[in-house]
DNA sequence: ATCCATATGTAATTCCAGCTTACATAAGAG
DNA sequence: CTCTTATGTAAGCTGGAATTACATATGGAT
């Protein structure tokens, strides 16, 4: 398309105020200008395009059948663009906020909040979706991601959300009584494993415990991995903030601690966020701060 | 419409351009502004509609569905506006030059050297109404009058194309050989008037010389009028220009002469010109230079 | 793995298109 | 004839848009 001999788009939409409005007083209102305005935008454009659009012979300013012509083409033309511009910035309301995060945040620490976050914004709708493995962050997929680790990720934006340590934990009927595991005691006894997650493994294996030495390894969704934590069938790491509770009333034995700095974060795109997007991660800074 | 909430026209201006190219160097060629000009458009568009309308996750910048949404609709409207410009400019091009002139004006000055103008603007159509009366300059109607008298008429812009005086004339034949004739004399023989003009009877009239007593007045177009001059049909009042060679040659014979500056004026509208129109008001002025 | 070309982004600064302000002009109603 | 209303004009101001200069990052070539 040629741009440059386009007119400026200034006088293109001071005109068309006027052909909306019929009067240089109320197209100004229409745009927020002064009739100054308005009536100098509509000189340039009829000098630019080297035709007379408008009959100044009585006191009221008319079109011509030019100008008539004109108008209707910018009513189209504009009608169009601002209708798409309105349809984007209403659907950007209307899609759900898609957040991937691992099943057992979304057990311990959303689920459980999630009635006050419907209740401050029935008109969000959310998708919460239980992934594990590296989600790209891209406009129309997922918006936001939570993500247990150091943060600093590069391409993204990184905030902590929840500073908490990993811990390793066991029933007490599982330990028999015993607190003082050494790690190639542990390795003899049946493991839970967060499916998609490798916590488990890699802590053993830093300790020099190889694979598949043990009484077996069940991975499962992060949910079930705490009730089966609770009900004594197999040594996990998880993090401690969703079991402190247990921890404090003698019902889990916290084994060993990640003495570290990571915690959850939530991890959204470089480029702007929708709205709604911006409400639910408002929300959740506002939870963890409010809540203890 | 509502004005207030579409976006800074040059924003979309600028996502339209990168639409289309692809590429914010391109773009930027362009809107003839650099690409650094396109990218800030670029990030405020969206940061005023808030949706992510472009995808920057590799190095090539790339739009959503969102992006490519906003593009068909950017890509209808500006076209549409493009194109009602476009007819326009053209359009103007081709309807008819509309000049109201006299008929002693065109048969004398004008159609002589209309073949010229012919060769030079083929591509300009003239049409040369004979009108006599005060004509109203409107747009889609008369764009330009040749009128005789002293200029500066308000409302209009007026520019001094020929300047020549009036002058009283006759055939010799008709005088009888004596040259010496009082208007009160020359108001007994018959006298001849330009259809549609008064300079005749004003003349006389501001002799002292009252109407109706003499040989009789023929009011006839200006074309005919000089014929019957040359032929002795009457007195007349006309412009000394028209017929300077046939009183050089003895074939008119030049009574009196009116000293004033008067002349004929080229009147347009003081609102802009279409191309065509100034092409024909410049010809106008070349020739009256050039010819002697 | 390194280097280089290419594409885009950013921020400080400049500049001029668009606007305001103040007044002028003219048409039309009463 | 007076007054109201509608539009026009010009001088001056300003902030949106652009430039400039450099930075950053991706991807291709070696």
């Amino acid at each position: 398309m040629d741009w440059l001999n386009l007119p400026p788009l200034a006088t293109l939409r001071a005109f068309a105020a006027f052909a909306e409005k019929r009067n240089v007083v109320d197209a100004g209102v229409a745009l927020n200008v002064s009739h100054a305005a308005i009536s100098q935008q509509l000189r340039a454009l009829e000098k630019h395009i080297g035709v007379a659009l408008l009959d100044r012979s009585c006191k009221a300013l008319t079109l011509t059948g030019e100008g008539e012509h004109l108008a209707r083409a910018l009513q189209l033309g504009f009608g169009a663009i601002a209708a798409a511009v309105s349809d984007l910035a209403r659907s950007g309301q209307d899609r759900p906020v898609h957040v991937s995060l691992t099943s057992s945040f979304a057990a311990s620490w959303l689920m459980p909040r999630l009635p006050g976050f419907r209740a401050a914004h029935p008109e969000v709708n959310l998708i919460l979706d239980p992934t594990y493995e590296v989600v790209e962050l891209r406009p129309g997929g997922v918006d936001v991601a939570i993500r247990y680790g150091a943060g600093g990720w590069p391409g993204v934006e990184c905030e902590m959300l929840l500073q908490t340590p990993m811990v390793i934990v066991a029933a007490p009927k599982l330990l028999g009584g015993r607190k003082d595991w050494s790690p190639a005691e542990l390795a003899q006894l049946p493991w839970l494993e967060e499916i998609g997650t490798t916590e488990a493994s890699k802590w053993l294996s830093e300790r020099g415990v190889g694979p598949k030495r043990g009484a077996g390894r069940t991975q499962l969704p992060g949910n079930l991995l705490l009730d089966g934590l609770r009900s004594g069938q197999g040594v996990t790491v998880t993090v401690r903030h969703f079991i402190e509770a247990d921890i404090r009333e003698g019902r889990i034995i916290e084994l060993f601690v990640e003495p570290d700095t990571r915690g959850y974060h939530i991890v959204t795109p470089k480029s702007p966020l929708r709205p709604t997007v911006k409400t639910f991660t408002n929300w959740l800074k506002r939870e963890v701060r409010t809540a203890k």
